[in-house]
RNA sequence: GGGCGGGUACCGAAGUGGUCAAACGGGGCUGACUGUAGAUCAGCAGGCUUUACGCCUACAGGGGUUCGAAUCCUCUCCCGCCCA
């Protein structure tokens, strides 16, 4: 495999490929831009791909350029807008771009990069440049775009500024002079106009390569936030390991190959044995997020994880460590009572139902009727289905 | 600026005067089973209480009609479409 072959193997587009994969022959030391929007302070699984990409291409001595949208991200991201969001404030943005490097450092080469922000262009912009930056592109060349079409026939609002995303970003690539653009598929739209930008601005176009997008844990749409189907980056790995084990089976090798190092041949020698039913899917599963988690948080970690889960999910054990709750001491409990103070439900009514369903347990005993008051021992564990469990105490 | 259509629970979406705390689907929670928080099947679904077909709060917001309103009227706010 050739040097340009194996930078990049497994993706699903570049634009122009035969061009790019010249420069990467020639030994040039590419500027590889990457830019995210500090709009929400969390990174997720999602965003670890093109991230695990740029790892691979610092290695082979190329420079990411990591833009940090702190423009965009302050006049406030309009997509999947149910209200008038409040704009972020610049502090705000500025939190969210230092936990977003952080993060971004746990996998990508913090001594390989040149990180800049938008504001170190657009806070100068006057209204000239802002026309002119407008000629670059046609109403008909934006509206065109995929998402706008469908908004606009399912009848959801499309702002005017949204129409100014695709320009903004692109000329973030005549900024920093980009030499190639990595993005998700999804930013195919953007990335191209990037090119058009550079041209109206008298700079080469950039190369174009983007990375596909990763299923959320749902196994339909891609991981977002704000769809509730992301892992993020920074969630202790506990919770991770038990969110890519919700994952469906389907999707087992999907992650395997985007988020972890596994080669083709590992790839197709898991595929054999599950489709032969030689491996549990489940150990499977098991194996994918140890070293999604590991490669993370570390092997130690990844490890303490799996243990954990098995113990508490198909041991059905309580989990190794129980929040302990100080509770004043009392004769006897209402069930409900002592479910709300141990903060396990959000209202005695949900209590009461939680107890009808059979889901609560106190000191291994299976509450049979919330009408029956309880006494509570000190030390006591309170359970509510098979993973939340508090400890009581005396206080 | 003009015309039209909308705003219902976490999301989508029924409901056009009482039997609506509000169908159905998704998501969520719980149980059974299992191979995992996966799959499948079942249950739950505002709050409070003396757990009763009791009370309070709720169908964008205010005001009104009515014995009674998510449903009718009115004003306000918000959104979409078409025309200009």
């Amino acid at each position: 495999m050739s040097r340009a072959q194996e930078l990049l193997r497994g993706l699903v587009n570049c634009e122009s490929r035969p061009h790019l994969e010249r420069r990467l022959e020639s030994g040039e030391r590419l500027r590889v831009k990457w830019g995210i929007d500090p709009s929400a302070p969390d990174l997720h699984l999602g965003h670890t791909v093109p991230m695990r990409l740029l790892r691979r291409w610092q290695a082979a001595g190329h420079l990411p350029v990591l833009v940090i949208g702190d423009y965009t991200a302050r006049i406030g991201d309009p997509s999947g807008r149910s209200a008038t969001r409040p704009q972020l404030r610049t502090e705000q943005v500025e939190a969210n771009a230092r936990t977003y490097l952080d993060q971004l450092f746990c996998v990508v080469d913090p001594d390989q990069v040149e990180v800049r922000r938008q504001s170190e262009w657009y806070d100068g912009f006057d209204l000239a440049q802002v026309l002119r930056l407008a000629n670059a592109a046609t109403v008909a060349q934006l509206l065109q775009r995929a998402d706008f079409e469908q908004r606009m026939r399912a009848r959801l609002p499309v702002g005017v500024h949204e129409l100014f995303y695709p320009l903004l970003q692109g000329y973030d690539s005549v900024a920093v002079e980009a030499d190639v653009e990595l993005g998700g598929s999804d930013q195919l739209f953007n990335l191209l106009r990037g090119r058009e930008v550079q041209i109206a601005y008298g700079q080469p176009p950039q190369d174009i390569v983007t990375v596909p997008l990763l299923e959320g844990l749902d196994g339909e749409r891609k991981m977002s936030k704000s769809l509730g189907n992301a892992v993020a980056v920074a969630d202790p790995p506990e919770q991770q390991f038990g969110q890519l084990m919700s994952l469906p089976d389907q999707l087992i090798l999907r992650y395997l190959e985007l988020l972890t190092d596994a080669s083709p041949e590992q790839l197709s020698e898991l595929r054999r044995e599950l489709d032969l039913e030689r491996l549990n899917p489940r150990d499977a599963k098991a194996s994918m997020a140890q070293l999604v988690v590991s490669g993370l948080h570390g092997e130690a970690a990844a490890l303490a994880a799996r243990e954990e889960f098995f113990r508490v999910h198909r041991d059905h054990q309580l989990p190794s460590r129980v929040a302990e709750v100080r509770l004043p001491a009392r004769p006897q409990w209402d069930p409900r009572d002592l479910l709300v103070a141990a903060e396990l439900a959000r209202s005695r009514s949900e209590a009461g139902r939680l107890v009808s369903a059979g889901a609560v347990q106190l000191g291994g005993s299976r509450l049979a009727d919330w009408r029956r008051p309880v006494t509570v021992e000190a030390g006591d564990v309170l359970q509510v289905g098979s993973h939340r469990a508090v400890r009581l105490l005396p206080g």
